[in-house]
DNA sequence: CTGATGTATGCAGTAATCCACATACATTAT
DNA sequence: ATAATGTATGTGGATTACTGCATACATCAG
């Protein structure tokens, strides 16, 4: 079904995943997500797979870390709805792409080696 | 916000609305939506009016008539998406051209006089 | 093995969405 | 004005989606 694609990027956080990851041009970790995104790891978890099953993202296992990217080669429709998602205004994903950087410093060798930093997002009752 | 966008397509006869006008490129009236996709009429009438919240289609009133269409000069983001609807797969979108076309021929001096035709679809206990 | 850590998921309450029936609104014809 | 016709919408019931809590699963360190 194609309208399960949209349906997939019909929520702000899962449209807030696949712009960072449109952005960052990289795989990113799940803890990476949780800690740019500042929403739960419940939350970030399940919004990823949704995403996978849309066929929108890729997940890759390494470890303990499980990494989820942008597909190679996907077909010219899905294409069409990732070059939307990197059409969105710059306004709407620096915040993400700016707290993404800085948690980007943690990783050594290229990986992601740290987990969840801010503790209190876990879940939110900040 | 930008989800809505998504949210929008994300329902079957929704997203079978945008194809057909990708397609038909002219505006459409009401009752030939409702018998191109052969859905009731209180469906399309609600569909078509999430659509235009969500800025992809525009509405014109001519008389009893109402025709909506593609808009003319939409932002960046919502042309991509359009793109994407262009891009759907033939298969996906074949039957509903087909109906269109008969549709289309009761048109006279290009305008929609007709009404909706198939009248066990006004509400669809077929 | 045991404990720690990163990730995924069962469950429940709430909210949002979908769908059909009926009816209201707007415009035109008589 | 009245009736007819194209379109829009209020309402209710069923379904689905979202969100937080707790816990389970998987992998690795000691």
């Amino acid at each position: 079904m194609f309208a399960l694609a949209f349906q997939a990027l019909s929520e702000p956080t899962r449209l807030r995943i696949v712009g960072l990851l449109s952005r960052a041009k990289k795989e990113l970790c799940v803890c990476e997500f949780v800690d740019a995104l500042e929403e739960p790891q419940h939350h970030i978890s399940r919004s990823l797979k949704i995403l996978q099953n849309a066929g929108l993202i890729t997940e890759r296992r390494e470890g303990r870390w499980v990494y989820y990217g942008l597909p190679a080669g996907s077909d010219e429709f899905r294409q069409s709805l990732l070059r939307a998602v990197a059409a969105l205004p710059q306004s709407v994903v620096a915040k993400d792409e700016r707290e993404l950087a800085r948690r980007l410093k943690l990783r050594e060798g290229g990986k992601c080696l740290s987990g969840v930093q801010k503790i209190h997002l876990l879940s939110r009752r900040a």
